[in-house]
Order: C-alpha cells, then structure tokens, then sequence
DNA sequence: GATCAGCTATAGCGATATTGTATAGCTCAA
DNA sequence: TTGAGCTATACAATATCGCTATAGCTGATC
C-alpha cells in the first residue's frame, strides 16, 4: 500500500474515472489504472466496478475510502503540524445552535475566529435541535450545540452547561431575582408554554410531575417572542431561560424569578459527528463556543451549572 | 511524505537510534538516514534531536509521531476492511466499570467475546469513577462505563442509561416495588449512604434539597455490601441502584421501594480517550456492553431508562 | 590525551519501482 | 456501422530505493 494509490483511490473514487483522475492528478492514465490494478491486488479486493464508461466504487471499496480518507485527514493534520501554528485557518464550517443560543454566540463567535482565522468562511445556523440533527447526521453543518438529545451512537458530545430555566411574568407579577418560587406555586395559573414536541416543554412537565401539580397551560407558542408578548399582555405566565429575557427585565417590560422544587434545567452538550475527525477548524470552534459559554455564565448573564472544565488560555 | 517515511519514524523513535531501527527493519542505516531526512526536508521541521550515541524526538516530532501512528492505525483498519470480517479479532482490551456495573456486565460481555473473539484478551477493571477516568486518561484502560462525570475535553462519552435508585429497607420495613415512597417521607428517619465524595451520596442530597428535607445520615459507607448489611441488621435504610440488591430481596433478605418526588436517578455513560481513534476491538465491547445494558433494563432487572438506540442486530 | 566503540550522514552505484508512450479492446451513443 | 470515451497491458524511460563504502562526531575506557 502506497499513499499514490490511496490519494489515487480517493480521486478516481470521486470523479468516477481514470481518465478525468489522470488529468486532475497530472499523471498518465495507464499508471492511474495500475495502481489500482496493484492495490486490489494486494488487499485481494475488488474496489471498483469497471463499466463501459468509468468506473464505480464497490461497497468494499467504499469501506475502504472512508479509511483513505482518514489517511489523508492524518497527512493535512501532520503538514499542519509542521508549519507554523500561527497560520490562520482557511476554509469553511457549518455551526448549527438552538435559536436563542444564536442570539448570545453568535457575535463572540463571530469575533473570536474574525480575530484569529480571518480567512474562515463561517456559516451559523439557528434551528431546532432534530433539524440540527439531521443537518449534522448529513454533513451539512460541522458542529453543533443542542439541548440535550437523547444522542444517537454517531454523535460525540460534550456537555457544556446545565441552564437554568426561570418563571416569567408581567413588570408587575412581584416576580423577583431574589425571591425564588416553588414549583408548587404555580398550580392554578394560567401558564403559556412551547407545544409538546419542545425540550423546554417537556422539561417542565416533568418538573411540574414531580412537583405533583398539574399546569394549567392556557396557550402554546412556540416563538419566544410571541410567548414574551403574550404575557407582558397579562394573558399569563411562561418558563424560560433568562438570556431572551434579559434586555425585557432590564427596560422594565417583564420580570423574572427562580423556581425550586424543583429546579427546571435544560443540559447543552456541544456535539460533532462521531464518524469523522473533528479537525483543527472545528477544534477551534468548539473551544471557542465553550470560552463565550464559561464567559457569560461566569459574569452572570447566563444562569447555570457549568458542565466542562474551560480550557486554559 | 511516503508510507515508509512514516513508518521509520515509528520504529526510530521508538527505539531512540536509527542503526536499531535498520536492524528491526532489515534495511541498510543509511537508508533510514536518507528516509528521515528527507521527511524533515519536505516538513521544514526537525523531527529528532542528534547526540553521539543515538537521536530522540523534538517536541514537533513527538505530535507528528502521534499523526503517523494514526496513519498506521488506519492502513491496518484498510487491512482488516479488506480481509475476512468473520475472522476474530485478536490482542488486548482493558475495560473499566463501577463496582455494582462490573457485577452485572462481566458474565455475558465475557461470553460475547468468547462467541465472537475468543482470542481478544480481556482485562475488566472494577473501580470508582475517579480511579477510572485516570486510567482512561493514562491508557491503562480503553473503555470504561462511568457514573457520569463532568467530562474531561479529553473523553468522548455515549450516554447508555438513567439507573434508578431505590428505597432500601429490611424485610419488615413495609417497603415494596408496587409503592412509590414520596423522598419527603425521609425526613427525620436513618438513612445510611456512602460518603460525601461518592456520586451517589452528592444525587442523594441533591434530591433531598428538592424535597426541602434535610437528611439523617446516621452511617457513611462506600461498600455495597456494609451498607446492606447494616440495613438487614435494623440500622436504618439506604438508597442504592437495584441489580445489586436483586438477590437479597428475592431470598426476602431486604426489601426496596421506589423513591418519587423527586425521583434519584445516575447518569451511566461509555467513555472512551478522544485523542485515541476507536478501534474495532473497543467499538466491539462497547457495543456488546450498550446491548446487555439494553437487555437487562428491556427484562426489568436493570430499572432505569434507556439513553441510547440499541444496535441493529 | 589517545584509542576505540557506537552512532549518524553522505556519496556513488546498481537494482527496482513507477511513470509515460503506444496501442489493443470494450462499451455505448449517434 | 462508426466514432467517442473509456480501461488494461506491454514496453521503454525515468525516478526512487537500498546497498556498500566511508567520513565524521560523541562518549566511554584505558
């Protein structure tokens, strides 16, 4: 086994045929078919289909790609290593976030790698955690951070933060940072809450479960925002972390307390597919995500349990 | 860079002098001398540092050595892909478990490798989480299940279960299986847990903080087998995971209810080293450890809920 | 300080492997 | 039927690799 054919594998694989392999590669097709010929002899496989025009990957041979291609993620990793770790990163990557946590990562985000890796092509997308999933599943976005799914053996996660979910109200419910609210409480009240296939939802009924209480859920919204207005509008009360909220308590537009017994919390995990290596690009990117995340708890502006330990600088 | 570059680093640096690795290989020194220098040429990095009687690694080189070695595990992953994938795997494994984990795993993931891989040397290692995540970190073991810890950078984790924990009380003590016992009703009675440094004891008063009690922890004790014991003889109940008390309360030694309001539960995970690629012989036992974790919870002898998608069969 | 052992590095040469050229042969579209 | 587009093989040319010979350095021993 030579890196030739594995790189030569790799290109024919792609481009279906020897010839097209051969003029990318500079290189005579004759010798491009050799080398083939030489590397399923000496893996005693057949790695392609041969048909009148081109040529196609069997399964075996796709089995054995992916492996190549790893070879050649080594290769870059160790060229890399070699020059000078200064250089700032190129290329592209897909980063996937719950919408709300959009809003508070995106600008540091955006700052951290604009400073570092100028040349990076940043692609940020807000969506629902099963989107995100399935966009993550299918390549299309490198990384993501996620409430808490019950994750699939392709994804490798990383816990980030247990948040803290607080109780929502109009500027004149009495609702206070520094009067925490039984669960309890709230048996009775008109609550408005995000439909059933929302964590949030989910989470709260089981705290409400476990409170021994049924909610009175008077609406379901899934939009923060719309849930926001509904209850400056007196229509009632909602559960929510504290970052949407933060500006709205500030100008005096709602108010917000903590509730126990018990405590809502929703986990995020920072997650990447588990069957490819997480390169240097997207190392970068989920250290950063953990520094703003360790950052903005740290100062306060996002109640939770820190769940990593953050990386020395 | 050429496969061969590769591997003379791997065997020279491993050995600390070219003249012993020419010896191993069965070429000539100076063809090795040849090989590394025109690594290091086409790197611009010096790889090893010279002295009179040999050469070792540069810092730069030990990252590098660390990429080939990744280079090499994937040409032998490309060999294995290639031969006959019935053939058993060989070599050996270490893998890690609580105490009460090990009790109940040990028996059928021996006998899933004596089926499939009766060759594989296993090494299973019974211990606490502490002790385990160092050995995962130092390479003593593989793989290792873990009550879940704040995970290192270094871990990659799939979560596998939330266990249970149960009410545990002598055989008079009225508990019983169809009985959900509120954790309030605690309040004021013996409880007899492990100490304050082990994950069940910090879950325990956790809940109990939920439940706005506080506790009476007449007794500390980290082994199982004390605390049972001391539970029997009348000196109060416990709190622990089921599996380990199943044949205590078959043979009407001790009884156990489930606790609610709120209801204690462990996080078990599969860890494994994240700067390590997961070979075929781990990703076996982590599989088959996934599946009889499955089938004890899907045959009520492990209650707790499952946080992974069984494999396909 | 001299000598020797143990090591790495380089030069030159021959053997081997790889690539390029020429071309045969097959498939499929027009 | 013809021609385009492709893969596979034979042979020659070129590049690479390993071997031998040996220079030079370091460090242990006497």
């Amino acid at each position: 086994m030579e890196l030739s054919q594995l790189r030569t594998l790799i290109h024919v694989a792609e481009l279906g045929s020897l010839s097209k392999a051969a003029e990318r590669l500079g290189i005579a097709q004759p010798a491009l078919s050799r080398q083939i010929r030489m590397l399923e002899e000496e893996l005693a496989v057949r790695l392609f289909a041969r048909h009148g025009r081109g040529m196609i990957l069997t399964d075996k041979g796709r089995e054995i790609l992916e492996h190549a291609t790893r070879v050649m993620v080594e290769l870059e990793e160790i060229r890399a290593a070699a020059s000078d770790l200064d250089t700032p990163l190129r290329g592209r990557i897909g980063i996937g976030f719950p919408p709300t946590v959009a809003d508070i990562i995106s600008v540091p985000l955006v700052a951290a790698f604009g400073k570092a890796h100028p040349q990076v092509e940043l692609r940020l997308v807000g969506a629902y955690t099963g989107y995100l999933l399935d966009w993550l599943h299918r390549g299309e976005i490198d990384l993501a951070v996620l409430y808490d799914p019950h994750s699939a053996r392709s994804l490798r996660s990383q816990p980030l933060l247990l948040e803290n979910l607080f109780l929502i109200g109009p500027p004149d419910s009495g609702l206070s940072g520094t009067r925490a609210i039984p669960f309890k409480d709230l048996e009775g009240r008109r609550v408005l809450l995000p439909s059933t296939r929302h964590g949030l939802r989910t989470i709260v009924e089981q705290c409400a479960t476990e409170a021994g209480i049924a909610l009175n859920v008077a609406v379901e919204a899934d939009s923060y925002a719309t849930l926001k207005d509904l209850v400056r509008h007196g229509h009632g009360w909602t559960i929510l972390p504290l970052p949407p909220i933060h500006d709205d308590i500030a100008a005096n537009r709602l108010a917000a307390a903590p509730l126990i017994d018990p405590v809502p919390v929703r986990r995020l995990v920072l997650s990447y597919p588990a069957d490819r290596p997480v390169l240097r690009l997207a190392r970068f990117a989920g250290d950063t995500i953990a520094d703003i995340v360790t950052d903005h708890v740290e100062r306060g502006i996002w109640p939770g349990q820190l769940l990593h330990q953050p990386s020395s600088a």
